[in-house]
Parts: structure tokens; sequence; C-alpha cells
DNA sequence: AGCACGCCGACT
DNA sequence: GTCGGCGTGCTC
């Protein structure tokens, strides 16, 4: 259309730019736009404002691409800049269109993911008018109407002199002595004294955070050796490094050393330097955790949930300035606008609260590969227990023929750290058999019911106590009882949510009028224990476990003990968490009781007894993964203990004391049970040697849900037939939880074999979508790598 | 996401 | 006969 005119029209320059915009259109390559002659230097990664649909509504969007050729049919002007000047880097750009593509997500929402929103609405935004001397003003000592007008000016004279030669109006006037502005607006009016307006992010900090001394530590030879790999393939660009290094193995310590390596040991900020992100799971992001990075190097970025809006946005802007080029941060920090990327870490990469479980359903250790890969950087993943899809990928292990050694992934390397650092030993782990210890206590006091602690755990908790040591005891579930039913087992009544296909679960809280209420932990629904059952009247009893059972049971046994329980239910914030850590860190805490948000990275030396109550409550839910996650909580907890001089022991409680993955974790054998896991995988055809994506339909009425899931399979059908892609179609069926909040849950599974099994998969879901049969919305969710079936 | 157009029930 | 219900689809 352009070429039609030997000269632009006016004010246009012949010159198109791709906006993709924030919301709702869901193009990646975004809408066309002409750029008008004030806009002619505008460039990719800029946000600006466009005029959208009859009424020229004006919204948001970035350029996504530049051209000179315009081929659609009406083409309209970019309105102008966008007014906060915020722009993302050409990578990011690149990264967005990507993860529109790979998670089948509008580019809209992906952006306003990569963007927080405190930058956009440009929270904490300071407008402040800043003066300085007029050139030549200096030494003549000029004509001035008035005293305070002489003590303003020799006063911006003297910090002149003292090198501050831009200083804000008001403090200005505050040094001069004057009572308000208006004597340095005179100057300015007069010309004596030159104004600027300044923009700036200012946020409160409540207590800076405090630096760790940079202790220097010598590396062990793995460690370095780690070091040395990453270092040297640098020059290389793209390379994954998996660091497998087993609990209290001194990962961190490799972490720094590596950003030492690749920014220099001197670090205090500057764009010219390389950057570098640190991804840390959201309850890993401890003050203390922090410190180590802080009191290493200058020029560090903290970016998590717990930052008020201004401090996000002060964050952001100092990263994208290139004032901050070290970024540590939670999922969302690998957003991180760096000028220039030299690595990125993702610490625990084995976490699944990398993935976010609302659109973009995107993994951010899998978006932090492919950010390295477009800025052709290293990227270093480390665990004690790494996710098996890492590990298949840096050693090959499960797709090797018999006979043949697995080969890794191109630009993957399995960097190990085999030991703990100096001194210290894995712990010892024994596993006690509970159906075992119910029968020997039935035989014993002629009475039944699952005992919380058996005899080997209570024996041992008690010297633990007795000599000043502290224990952690695990318990993977929130609540008191998570049963709640009829006796009589002829009845078979279980008290269930009325909004979602799961039951209730008691928590007891003596603070309430009927000492607790019951809650369903897929909705919000809430009800009072009911006293009789609703079909036979009996009194109804509950049963299962909760950590607030193992807490009384606690108490009750061990009456002088200084207890502490940690669930989501009793840290509200990440304040809460901090405090309770920092309780038992500083040993007013005996023993720890909580869900896996204790199992993780924490370090207490003084830890001398780990016990998990009861290792098999991820073993039994309907998921693939269900083994590997047994394994990784059990390993991660164990190595919660030995990491003092004192003597410590691991107490793994089970029904299932054979199984395979409870078996390995109390060996610290990963690798046996990633080599058994990883075979059975490949033989059942599953991730990761296969590739998997998870479509749910959800909809209030079963039979639209039914019909609407039914035809989305069809259509998968018919596309994978036609394209001869081979990629298995389960479904459709219900979810494993068919109803949650009211809304009725089908789902259709897609299971794309190797080789090349991403590539086989984004092909059938492109085609589907580019058919617009499938969409992310709230009716359909497309889950591309989903890390839970529920 | 908005905001239109479009095709069926209760009003002047 | 019109007003308006919100279902479906387009926005350079």
């Amino acid at each position: 259309m352009s070429q039609l005119f030997d000269t632009s029209p006016a004010g246009l320059t012949g010159r198109f730019a791709h906006v993709a915009l924030e919301r709702g259109i869901d193009a990646p390559e975004g809408l066309t736009y002409a750029i008008p002659e004030v806009l002619a230097d505008l460039r990719v990664g800029e946000r600006v404002v466009v005029p959208l649909g009859r009424g020229d509504r004006p919204v948001s969007g970035y350029v996504v691409g530049l051209t000179d050729k315009g081929d659609f049919k009406y083409i309209k002007p970019v309105t102008s800049r966008d007014a906060g000047a915020i722009s993302l880097t050409p990578d990011l750009i690149a990264l967005a269109q990507w993860m529109a593509g790979y998670y089948c997500a509008p580019i809209g929402m992906v952006f306003a993911t990569m963007l927080p929103a405190a930058v956009k609405r440009g929270t904490g935004v300071v407008r402040r008018t800043m003066v300085s001397l007029s050139p030549g003003t200096g030494a003549a000592a000029p004509p001035v109407k008035s005293k305070a007008q002489r003590a303003v000016l020799d006063t911006a004279a003297a910090m002149a002199g003292r090198g501050e030669v831009w200083v804000e109006m008001k403090v200005l006037a505050d040094r001069a002595g004057a009572k308000s502005v208006s004597p340095v607006k005179h100057l300015v009016d007069a010309g004596l004294l030159v104004a600027r307006q300044e923009e700036r992010v200012f946020a409160e900090w409540e207590g800076e955070i405090e630096a760790s001394p940079a202790m220097s530590l010598t590396l062990n030879e793995a460690q370095s050796r780690a070091v040395d790999r990453l270092a040297a393939s640098v020059e290389r660009g793209f390379s994954v490094h998996l660091l497998y290094g087993v609990t209290g193995s001194g990962k961190t310590e490799v972490y720094l050393r590596a950003i030492e390596r690749v920014m220099g040991r001197d670090n205090c900020g500057g764009a010219d330097r390389p950057g570098v992100i640190v991804l840390v799971p959201e309850i890993a992001l401890t003050p203390q955790t922090v410190s180590r990075f802080t009191g290493r190097f200058g020029g560090v970025a903290v970016l998590h949930s717990g930052l008020t809006a201004s401090q996000r946005h002060e964050q952001w802007r100092r990263i994208r300035a290139g004032e901050a080029n070290i970024v540590v941060g939670a999922r969302s920090a690998i957003f991180a606008p760096l000028p220039r990327l030299g690595l990125i870490i993702v610490d625990e990469e084995h976490e699944n609260s990398y993935k976010q479980d609302q659109l973009p359903r995107y993994h951010a250790r899998d978006v932090a590969i492919r950010r390295a890969h477009l800025a052709a950087v290293p990227v270093m993943l480390g665990s004690a227990t790494p996710s098996l899809e890492s590990y298949h990928n840096a050693t090959g292990v499960g797709v090797a023929a018999e006979g043949t050694s697995p080969s890794p992934r191109q630009h993957w390397h399995l960097q190990q750290l085999p030991e703990r650092v100096t001194g210290l030993k894995l712990p010892r782990v024994e596993i006690v058999d509970l159906a075992q210890e119910q029968r020997k206590r039935y035989e014993m006091t002629g009475r039944g019911g699952v005992h919380l602690l058996s005899v080997r755990l209570e024996i041992n908790l008690r010297s633990t106590l007795e000599s000043k040591g502290q224990a952690m005891l695990l318990l993977n579930r929130r609540g008191y009882a998570n049963y709640i039913a009829c006796p009589d087992h002829r009845c078979g009544w279980m008290m269930a949510c009325d909004h979602c296909d799961a039951t209730m679960v008691y928590h007891k809280d003596a603070a309430l009028p009927l000492g607790g209420v019951v809650r369903c932990h897929h909705c919000t629904a809430e009800q009072i224990l009911p006293a009789h059952c609703p079909t036979c009247g009996k009194k109804v009893t509950v049963f299962g476990l909760g950590t607030q059972r193992v807490e009384e049971e606690i108490a009750r046994k061990f009456p002088g003990a200084r207890l502490l329980r940690m669930d989501s239910d009793v840290m509200r914030t990440g304040r809460d968490y901090h405090r309770s850590l920092e309780m038992f860190r500083r040993g007013e805490v005996d023993v720890l009781v909580g869900t896996q948000m204790i199992a993780k990275g924490l370090d207490f030396p003084n830890v001398r007894l780990v016990g998990v109550i009861a290792a098999d409550t991820a073993l039994h839910i309907p998921d693939f993964r269900a083994a590997e996650r047994t394994f990784q909580l059990v390993a991660q907890v164990a190595g919660r203990a030995g990491r003092g001089e004192h003597a410590s022991l691991v107490i793994v409680q089970s029904f299932n004391p054979a199984d395979p993955a409870i078996e390995a974790a109390s060996r610290h054998d990963y690798e046996g049970f990633a080599a058994r896991e990883l075979s059975l995988r490949a033989e059942m055809g599953l991730p990761p040697i296969s590739r998997m994506a998870r479509i749910v339909v959800r909809d209030r009425d079963l039979a639209v849900c039914t019909g609407e899931a039914r035809k989305l399979a069809d259509h998968l059908e018919a596309f994978n037939t036609q394209l001869k892609l081979n990629v298995r179609l389960r479904g459709p069926m219900p979810c494993p939880i068919a109803r949650i909040g009211d809304y009725h849950r089908q789902q259709v599974e897609l299971i794309a074999p190797p080789p090349e099994p991403a590539a086989t998969l984004q092909r059938l879901l492109t085609a589907l979508r580019n058919a617009r049969v499938l969409r992310s919305d709230a009716h359909m969710a497309v889950d591309v790598d989903p890390v839970s079936l529920l």
C-alpha cells in the first residue's frame, strides 16, 4: 500500500510497526500500524499507544517488529510512545513471542506477566524539579532582589563546589534557610538558575537487607571443576549445566564463583558489565539467601512477592537502567530487563513452584533455558534431586538402547558435587514400617488405630531433646484430619465439598465456638463439623493425618518441648515464615512440625533428628510423577539433617517401606532412582522421554462440558491423523478432581513420542490454534508440560 | 478485553 | 411494530 505513494502521506514515514497489544488479540505477530514522522526512531521493544476498533480506543502494546511493507487494507498510525517511556529489551520481545507460541497463551497475557503492574501503572514515580546555577552565573555576583535570593545563590554555589551541581528545588530552598521555594522559582524566572524536571521511582525500605560478611570459602575439587567448566563454556555461547550436588554440597558457593567469573570479582553494577539472573523458589527467598549475594557483590536487585508496588518498580528501573546487574528473585524474575545478559542460574530447578498455574502457564526453568539460548549465554540448573526432565537431558539416561551408553542432549552438561562440604556426611536414614508398628502396638496394648509416632521416632525425639538438639517433623498435609465420616462401614458416608469432588478436611481451632471448621482445600467452602452422620445419624468420626494432629501429639507427649508448626494455615505471609525460621535458627524452638515448606533448602546445624511422619502421602495420587515427588520430598527433608558437628538421624515412617522411591531416598541413591524411574517412563511412553500437554475444558453444565471436550478431542484426532503426527490422545475423560468450585472438568491428554517430542506436540497445538478450535480462556485451559495432573 | 453486530421475547 | 437481552466475532 505504501508503495502507491511516491512520497508518504503527510506526517508518515512510510514504514510500519508490528504492535502486539497488551490484551485480547491472540496474534503473536501483532497488528500493523504506520509510523509517523515524530516517531521515526521507534524501535523494537518500545511500549506504544495505538488506536483500536471503530472508536479508535487507545490501547497499549509493544513493538515486536519493524517493516517497510504494510499490506493490510486499513492502516492507522501509532499514536504515541508510552507515557512512562517503558520498553522491553529485544530479547524479551523474542522470548514473549516464543512463550505465546509454546504455551498457547495470548501474547498480551505474556507481556502482562513480563511487566510488573507497578511498572505499567507508574507506582511510586515522583516528579522533582532539579535546579542548577546557570552557566556563566558563577564568579561575578549578579544583582539579586532579596536577601533570600542571595542566600539561595550562595548555597547553590557552595553545593556545586562540593560536586552537587543539580539540586532538588525544595532541598536548595531548605538549605538556604528559605521558608518556601518561591525565591528559587524567582531565580529560575530571572535566568540565574536553570531548572529541569526529573522523574524518579521512590520506594520506602523498612530496614536494609543486611549483608552477610563475604566469607572466602575454599572450593573443593568438585566445586572448582563445576565453576571451571561453566566458565570455559561462556565463549561457546549457549549451554545448559545441570549442577547435581547432594544436599549440603555447597551449590550456592558454586553459583557465587560462577558469577564472579562471568562478571568480574569487583562487581558494583554498571551497564557495561554482563548481568546475571538467579532464580530461587519463592519460599527459599529468605533474607539469609539474599544476603549471601549482597554480601559478595554490589549492584544486586531483589524481586519477590513481598515487595510493595513501588519497591518492585524501583528494582525494575534499576535493572533496566543497568544500575543493578545481579537479579535474585522468584519465578517472574526470569523476565528481569537486564540490558545485557551473561548468565542465568536456576536454584532448586526441580521445584514445581517454577510452573505458573495460571495463564500463561510457563515453567520458569524452561523459559530460563530459552532466554539463555536467545542471548547465547550459559544457564546453570542446580538441585540435589534434579527433575527427571533435566537429568534425562543432561545424561541421556532413559533412551539409550541396550548396550549403548546414554548421551546427553546437545549443549547439556552434567556437573556433579558428589560429597558434602568439608567433614559433613549424609545422615543415616532408617525406615519404619508403620503397618508392622500398628500390629506390634495392637499385640502389646490390645488397641488399634494409627499412631503418629513410631516407637523408634519417639525414643529418638526424646533423646534429641534431652541432648539439646533440634528436630524437624514433616507431614505433607495440612489440617487435623482429612476424612470426616460415618463410623458405620455399611453406611459409608463421607463428608464431601458441596462444590467440588473432594473430601472436606477438619481444621481444629480451640478459639472457635465449635472447636474448629471443616474446609475444602480446592475452593473457599467452609462449614461447621457435623456432630452426626446425615444419612444414619451415628456420631461422626474424623480420621487421617494432618500437621495439626502431629502438633497436638507432640505437645501431649513432650509437654516441655518448645514446639512450632509451619504450614500455609499458620504462615499467612512471607514475614511469618521468615520470622518462624529465624526463631528456629536461634534455638528458641526445639521441634519444628510442618509441611513441605520446611523440607527444602534450609540449613540448621543443630538439627539432629528429622522425622517423616508418613512418606506415602504423595505416593498414591493419580499422577505419573507420584514416585518422583515422593523421592524428592523424602530426600530433600533428609538433607536437612547432619549439617552440624553432632551425629544425626533421619527416620522415615511409611506404610510402603519397600517402595522403590522411599527406599532409594533412604539410601540417598538419586542415580539409582532416576535410572529405574526413567526406564519405566520410557516403557510407558511418558515424559520426559515423551512430551505431554493437557487441555482442560470447564463448564458449570456437565453436558456442555462433556460435549465441548468431545468436540475438542475430535478436532485433535482429525488434525493428528491429517498431519500424521502420531501423538497419543487420551480422553476426553473427567479430571482426577472432576469438579472444582461448581465447574465440571473434562480433560484430554496429548502425549507426543520421541524423536522430537516437543516439536511434534507444538505442530499439533499450533495447527489447532490456527484453526481457532483451541484457545486458552475461561472455558479451556491448555497446559503444556504440566507438572500437576489434578 | 471492549465494543460492535445480530437474532429472539416484552413493551409503547 | 420497536427496545434490548447478551451470544459471537473482530480489532491493523
